[in-house]
DNA sequence: GATTCGGGCGCG
DNA sequence: AAAGCGCGCCCGAATC
């Protein structure tokens, strides 16, 4: 066994009768896919057991070891039911992989993808169409879980090792069998990349500065309250709307209240949005947008979101990998992609460590100049902002006027500035516009559309289905067909977005992927180990945040420009992966500092 | 009392 | 004046 070169390995969970320990089984497989051997441990054993197969045991060796960056010789893939099951416990006993098959992430993907010809299998196993296991939830909750398995429980996905192993056998054949296995095989490599990153990200947490949050949050609202009373700013800012608006005791946090109120006072408004208050000239609507920020402040990261989220100074944000249809990671607790700017200052790095922050300028509009294969597109935006190379090129006036016109492009904009703009853009980059106007149509009549790696947008909905036929019967009223044209626009926009937004996120997620590799290929340091992070992360540059387009690492100091060579390194060579020899580049911003400040 | 829905606003 | 994509979260209000 000890000289076969093992591919690929299976864990999953075997029968027991439940008195003993758990026990896992793990089958190795060849670059086939044929079973070459089959392992059983106590569970307690995995982590040693998937340290020494990274480390190189159970495999042939290939050459010199330790000798450049990148690791010579990799590790087997790890073919894991679901990722947040799995990983979290490798990384607390000091456990890291290189690679992994993320079983549910991956059936996501192909039981949609336009790409797969032969989809009957993947699609009829419907046990893996089903939520990721809870990674918020602490582990001896969640053996508690399983026994209450009844009332509000979210279905997992199977862990046990026949069916992972017949799971992974189905979409072997699916991918295969694809028109272009090569694609998808980068896209489901990425994917799980990603949710290894994520487990990583949460096991290392933000380093997160709790006094400097209090301190903005002290001098925007004052002193923290006793128990949950508003802090004493807000409470003044309150009166200063009241008296304004000579209504002493109005509930401003009752939209309803708080429009009758403004209705009283002379102001004819729709609604309370900030966007219609700032129109008004009326002495009580400055008070009232300070107001309204305030209370959005003190709610969503208030004290009592310090309280929860952040722990030991760092904060554990719950991502939520392939959570968003278009392959956007979403996140299912603690808000981890709406960290308001204001708390910027708070993200800081340990003492002897830096926050290296980086982000790809104009991700999006360069994804779809890449997948177009606009020359003239790539070439506006080549080594330089895209927007000023846009107004450089002679399309449009101003910086300005280039951002809304390549947003309402992406968007299908029909209206106001964006659609006055947009048809110059359609002149003068026909290629990007011709792939988002034709993923418009495509979804406007019912179909769906795929990204670059294939990647295909869910069907519309049923109901979605039936306005269209109501809107086509004999008897169809106007407003039947009004409704149905508004859902075939709306439609319409989701595919014409899902192409570029898509894209966009599989070159974030190749870009991250290839830069945990150079990151852990990074030597470990000797001192000034980071305190709160975990075993893994708390001796070399790790990944600690990532949203959509921008990546933040927490590196000891004197490995901090290694760390952002790696960043510019990866952006290239996922750009490369992807778009091959194509004229686009994916520039970033980047700075270095004890704190992550953009601009 | 527990659950859903929509307004409003934060992020890309 | 929010037109135009994708999210999550909180709150008040409606609903069971």
């Amino acid at each position: 066994m000890t000289d076969v070169p093992t591919a690929a390995c299976v864990l999953g969970t075997l029968p027991g009768t439940g008195f003993e320990s758990a026990r896992i089984g793990i089958i190795d497989l060849d670059r086939s896919g044929a079973e070459i051997g089959r392992i059983e441990l106590a569970e307690a054993a995995l982590p040693d057991f998937v340290r020494d197969r990274e480390n190189g045991a159970g495999r042939e060796a290939t050459g010199a070891a330790g000798s450049t960056v990148r690791a010579p010789a990799p590790g087997p893939r790890w073919v894991l039911s679901d990722t947040p099951k799995w990983y979290p416990q490798l990384l607390a006993a000091g456990v890291s992989v290189e690679r992994c098959h993320d079983l549910r992430l991956s059936h996501a993907i192909l039981a949609r993808s336009e790409l797969v010809t032969a989809p009957d299998a993947i699609r009829a196993a419907a046990d893996w169409d089903a939520a990721p296991a809870d990674a918020s939830a602490p582990e001896q909750a969640a053996a508690l879980f399983d026994v209450d398995a009844g009332r509000g429980h979210i279905r997992q996905v199977p862990h046990d090792l026949e069916a992972a192993s017949a799971e992974y056998a189905r979409q072997s054949a699916a991918i295969e069998s694809a028109s272009d296995p090569g694609r998808l095989r980068l896209l489901l490599a990425a994917e799980s990349a990603g949710g290894l990153v994520a487990a990583e990200m949460r096991a290392g947490g933000v380093p997160w500065d709790e006094a400097e949050h209090d301190r903005i949050l002290t001098e925007m609202l004052g002193p923290r309250p006793i128990r949950d009373g508003k802090p004493a700013k807000m409470l003044a800012k309150a009166d200063e709307v009241r008296a304004a608006l000579e209504d002493p005791r109005l509930n401003l946090d009752s939209p309803n209240r708080l429009l009758s109120g403004l209705r009283n006072a002379g102001i004819n408004v729709a609604s309370t949005s900030k966007w219609e208050l700032a129109e008004i000239d009326h002495p009580a609507i400055a008070p009232l947008l300070e107001y309204k920020k305030m209370a959005r402040l003190l709610s969503a990261n208030g004290w009592h979101w310090l309280d929860e989220w952040v722990d030991d100074g760092r904060y554990r944000p719950v991502y939520v990998p392939g959570g968003v249809v278009t392959g956007r990671w979403a996140a299912s607790g603690g808000g981890a992609l709406q960290i308001p700017r204001q708390l910027r200052p708070a993200l800081r790095a340990d003492p002897g460590w830096r926050l290296v922050s980086a982000d790809v300028a104009q991700l999006e509009p360069r994804a779809l100049a890449a997948m177009s294969g606009d020359r003239a597109m790539a070439e506006a935006g080549y080594g330089k902002d895209l927007y000023s190379g846009l107004v450089d090129a002679g399309v449009v006036a101003t910086r300005q006027e280039a951002k809304i016109a390549v947003l309402g492009a992406m968007y299908g904009s029909t209206t106001g500035e964006a659609g006055a703009l947009v048809p110059r853009l359609r002149t003068n980059f026909p290629a990007a516009m011709h792939l988002v106007d034709s993923a418009a149509e495509v979804g406007l009549r019912g179909g769906v559309v795929s990204t670059w790696l294939g990647r295909t947008s869910p069907p519309p909905s049923e109901g979605w289905q039936r306005l269209q036929r109501a809107a086509n019967r004999f008897d169809a009223t106007g407003a039947d067909e009004q409704r149905a044209r508004r859902a075939a626009g709306d439609q319409g926009r989701f595919t014409r977005n899902f192409v570029v937004q898509g894209t966009a996120a599989e070159l974030a997620l190749a870009w991250l992927a290839d830069l945990r590799l150079r990151l852990a290929g990074l030597p470990a340091i000797d001192e000034k180990p980071a305190t709160a992070s975990g075993p893994v992360f708390s001796r070399r540059a790790h990944l600690v945040f990532f949203l959509h387009d921008e990546v933040i690492i927490h590196a000891p100091a004197e490995q901090a420009e290694e760390a952002a060579d790696a960043i510019r390194a990866a952006a290239a060579s996922a750009g490369r992966l992807l778009f091959g020899d194509a004229p686009v580049d994916f520039p970033l911003d980047l700075s270095i500092g004890e704190r992550a400040i953009k601009d």
